[in-house]
This record gives C-alpha cells, structure tokens and sequence, in this order.
DNA sequence: TCCTGGCACTCGGGCAGGGCGAGTGCCAAA
DNA sequence: TTTGGCACTCGCCCTGCCCGAGTGCCAGGA
C-alpha cells in the first residue's frame, strides 16, 4: 500500500506532465508543490512509485513519466471530476439548443465535445433498441404500396416501403393507423412484438388480415435490424497536439478513426451507466495503445440509449475531460427528452 | 515559349521529385533519363526554367523541385491521364457492385478511391435538387408543437420539429396537411415556394395563419437545406505520408476536411464536365495551399448529379490520380444508373 | 548558336567533441 | 524517517569540421 504523501506525488507528476509535457524531476515537483518534504524524499518515494510501475524513466538522467498504471491509480483514486465553469455549461446549452433535428443535434454534439476537450470526439447516433416509439405513419404510395415511417423518441425516422399481397384500401389504412398507434405509441420497441400480435385477427377481410401481417412483419424487422449503429467523429484536428513523434502515433489512430467498427466495439464496452475511462494498453485495438479513451452513456430518458466519448493521448486532463464528457452527455440527454 | 527539350527537363524533374521526395539535380536526372543531353546542359535548363517559376531550389546548394506553376504546365501539358490496369478496374467493379444502398455506394466509393489513390477521398452525396416530393406529413407531438416529416422520391425521409405560435386544432391539422399534399405532393423542389405562397390566407383563424406560416416556413427551410449536399470522406490516414514537416502541413487539412462547407465549395468549383485539378495556391481555402485537389462529376445519366474527388499534396501522381478518380467516377455513374 | 566538359564555389547535412545542467542514487547525520 | 550533501550519469545543445551534391560560369568545340 502507498502512502498518502506518496499517492500525492504522483498526482503530482501527473499533472505536472499532463500541463509541461515533459518529464518532471524531483526538485521541480517540490517547488511547483507544496508537498512539504524535500527533493530528496521525493526521489525516495519516487524510486517506490517507479519500482510499483507508476512510474517510469525515458532515459536514465531525465525526470518522470506516469505510465499507464499510474493513470489508471490517478484516475481511480486521486482525480475527482472536474465540473465545468458555469460559462462553459451556458455555452454547451446555447450550442445545443439551436440544433433542429437529431443529425444536427449529434453533430453540434461532436463539435462541442472536440472544442471543449480540445480531443477527437465520437458520439454514437441514439440506438434504437432501447427507444420508444413515438409515432408510426403509414402511408399509401400506390394502392398496393405503403410506406412505413417510424418515429421514435429520440428523433430518429426510419422508413421502409411494403409492397401489400392485396390493394388496401383507405378506411383500413386510417384504421390500421389509428390501432397501431394506440397499441405501440409511446412504448418501448422490445414490448412491440407483443402489443401487435393480435391485430391482424381484428380486421375482416382475409385480404387485409394479409396486408396488416406484411406491415407489422416490416414493422419488427425494422426495429430488429436498426440497430445497426453509426457514428460521428470530430476534431481530428486535434491529433496534431498528440505529440512530437506522432507520424507514428497518429496514423493507427486515424485508421481506427475510420474502422467505425472498432471504434463501436470501443463504445460498446462502456458500461451500462458511469463513465468508462479506457488508457493506454487497456484498449483493446492495438493501434490506440497510445492513447486513452472517456467515455459515457447518455440517454433521452433515464437510461442509456447511445455513447459518446473522446479519444485522446493517455496524457491527456482526465478531470477536465471527464467532467465535460459528462456534461456534454447530460445537456444531449435532456435535448433528447425535450424534442 | 519553351523548347521540347526544357519541358521534357520539367517533366522528368516532376516525376523524379514524385517518385523520390527529394530536390532533383542536374546529374541525377541525365541519369535516370535518357534526355541525351549532359548536365550542364540540363543546368542550363533548369536555369531558364526557374527563371519562369517552374521549379525553385529549397536552398542554394541543393536541386530543384516543381512549382504551383510547374506543376500546372505539367498536368496541362506534359502528363495524359493514366489508365488503370485490368486488374484495377476489376477490383472497382468488385468492390462497388456490392453496394446494397445509396450509402453503401457512397461509403465504398470513398474507401476506394483511398485505397487507389492513397489519399484522401471526398464523394458528394448526388444531388436532390431535381427530386421531388412523395409526401409532406404534419404530427402533432404536444399542442403547440408539429413535427413535420418530408419524404421525397428518392426515399429520403427528412424531419422537423416544429415550435407553433399557437395551439392548432386537430381539425385545422388535417385541413392543412390535406392542403398541403394537395399542392406539393410530387411537384420538384423548387417548384414548391410558388405553390405554398397563399396558403396562410385560406385560413381563417390569425392563430392558425401564424402556425401555418411558420409550418411553411420550416418546409421551404427544408428543402433549401436539401439541396445543401452532404459529403463522406476518407483515407485521413493517408495524410501522414504527407511530408516531414507535417505537424504545420496537416492540421489545416484535417481542419478543412472538417468543414464540410469548405468542401462543398471546393467540389463547387468544379466544372460540369471534365475533370479539375486544382495545384496548391490555385485552392481557394488557405488551409489547402500545399494541397492538390483532383475532382469530377460523376452521375447516373449523361449529367453529373454530384461530385468527388480527392485532396493529397502538390506532390502526387498526377496522371496516376486522374486516372483513378475518372475510373471511379464512371464506375459510380454506372451503378447509380443501374439501381 | 548551342552544347559540352572543366572548374571553382557554395551551402546544407552529418559527425564528433565538449560543456552544461537536470536529475539521479547513495550515504551519513539529524 | 527525513534531510542535505555529493558524486555521477547521460541526454541536449552548441560548435567546428568535413564532405559531397549541386550550382554557375567560362572557354572551347560542333
């Protein structure tokens, strides 16, 4: 176990390096700190912290780096959550609050967390699995061809073409409409399956009985398969403060950048609630070894409907970042609800 | 006027300098050309040459290396348009018929084009502006608040939440919407504004005339916003093998590359036909000054719907990234065309 | 008139050496 | 356990140097 003084140096090399970049040594640490001891008990402890691997040397006559477990103990034991300014908090509203529909509301999400991390930002488009149905529309293209417009609470609209076995006429379209959506308005589209199971017995003709099984199969299938996911990604600019050596450093980032696949399986390991904080070599795609991941799930209602996070050198303000990840997520969760 | 010898000096300086990154010397070039003339002949060239602003020396004591200007007299008059290989076309062909929507052609497209050309790919959505509209629908979401949803005939849904001025009645809802489709329903984009104009009159209710202006409002809003195209890019990755100096380079590339806007316009100025290679400070946008833009339209008919491109350094394979991005273009025609 | 070979010159890159200083580890004393 | 002192290490940076690629110029030749 370390001791409290020691725990607090490495708070200390940490946030020293993550301002100056560059490794830090014992006798800056005591005059940037007030840690109470001398130089030489720094080194001391020092030389503790670097043999538990919190710590380590480039090269043998320069100061300290954190490594990646020393992140880790600084970001589970001795970094808090940094809130925002309450400028900043104003500003995250007024930006969000202009946006007019879910693509844009994601996409000032993405720029908002890239200028306010001053990092890559990624934010998942809300899934559909866990939203609710706001509204469903159906209209008649041709007399035997409906269009299916699904609107669900967090704004999304799918939409899908059915071709009908029989001509349906507009009584039964009004009909079916107003049923579906007394039955499924409002409701989550896991219980979908069971509140439509019945229709199609409630209508007469055998023909329509017919139409309405082809509409609600269509209606299940898209709430089944829309969960394939997409992304938006920002502030790649941002890549170009990584570091000095970063032709290196940066290429596997971009190339995970554009796998959204990985970057998916990324935000999939988020846990359900609280933010997950993924550093260094705890990333499991290789090429983000380097490089440190905050994300969050955010949510219209309670619960998480979607993921958004910032990708970032493991040196990177963990505080700063977490706390404006947070927010961020929280603001987009109430846009969410609102609209 | 140039003799055939000087511009047959700059194209092997060109190349030389594509191939190797490197300023080119006099001997080096009498080496790895067979210009049948010796250096100091070559010298002599390279002198009158640079007095003409093709090519400059990075420093006194080293070789030359093209211009803006030479490359333009390159591309315009020294360099043909390079076929790709059999091989190369197949694996377009491959690679883009398995596109299952227009997304996924769009989204190969730009990985294909990266791929080929390694750099960074730019494809336009095809453009809406001669679409129409299949049907125009108005939901209530609470009382004083629609939501409008557009569907045009190529399938795209679009939606708007709308705040009203005032509660709207059911009834006045169903008048509108009526009207609505009544008037709109199939006609083209820009058609609509006329068609709307005197809809506000025919309602009775100030309160309603002002929620009715404000729905119309929101429409036309839309379909400006339509016409506002949509962009997917890819290969950032590419960027890296940019240049040694890359940091500086880089980061207004990523930076452009972000603003969509400055894409559009950058696509924009591309003629209707043919393709446009745009060498470094002949870019508009000062972040794309050491950038060469290489684009062309490409649509499903005769007429070009859209375009693509792609943005890599001055230094690139000109003939060999023509040559690509018109095979890519006409590729895509043909399966836009198809489906 | 244009091309060629020769020649002197320039200048950047790379390498070696040396001083500097930050930082370390160890030790003895408080 | 902490502290001050001290010797030591080693990377960084500056300097001076050499080397060679590349140039410009010139005089002689086709």
């Amino acid at each position: 176990m370390l001791s409290e003084r020691r725990l607090e140096v490495l708070r200390a090399i940490v946030q020293d390096y993550v301002g100056t970049e560059e490794p830090v040594g014992s006798k800056a640490l005591t005059e940037r700190h007030k840690l109470g001891v001398s130089p030489a008990t720094v080194r001391n402890d020092m030389a503790v912290l670097e043999e538990e691997g919190y710590i380590a040397q480039p090269h043998t006559s320069a100061g300290r780096i954190p490594t990646d477990k020393g992140y880790r103990l600084f970001v589970d034991r001795l970094a808090g959550v940094k809130p925002l300014s309450t400028p900043e908090r104003r500003a995250i509203h007024n930006f969000l609050d202009g946006a007019v529909d879910l693509d844009d509301v994601v996409g000032r999400t993405v720029r908002l967390l890239a200028q306010l991390t001053r990092q890559v930002a990624v934010v998942q488009y809300p899934s559909l699995t866990r939203s609710s149905i706001r509204h469903v529309e159906l209209l008649s293209l041709a007399p035997a061809r409906l269009m299916l417009v699904l609107i669900t609470d967090t704004g999304r609209v799918e939409q899908r073409v059915i071709d009908c076995p029989a001509p349906f006429g507009e009584t039964s379209l009004a009909d079916l409409r107003a049923r579906l959506n007394g039955r499924v308005g409002g409701r989550r589209f896991a219980d979908v399956p069971q509140l439509v199971q019945d229709l199609p017995e409630s209508f007469e003709e055998p023909e329509d009985r017919a139409t309405v099984t082809t509409v609600l199969a269509t209606l299940l299938e898209t709430l089944v398969e829309e969960h394939e996911e997409r992304l938006m990604i920002g502030g790649t600019a941002n890549l170009t403060r990584f570091g000095h050596d970063f032709p290196l450093t940066i290429r596997p980032v971009l190339e995970a950048l554009e796998e959204q696949v990985v970057l998916l399986k990324l935000l999939g390991e988020v846990k359900e609630s609280g933010m997950t904080v993924r550093i260094g070599h705890e990333n499991a795609y290789e090429g983000l070894n380097s490089t440190s991941v905050v994300s969050v799930g955010y949510g219209s209602g309670g619960e998480a409907v979607a993921k958004l996070g910032v990708v970032g050198p493991t040196r990177m303000d963990y505080p700063g970042t977490m706390g404006a990840v947070r927010a961020v997520a929280r603001y987009v969760g109430q846009i969410l609800a609102e609209s």
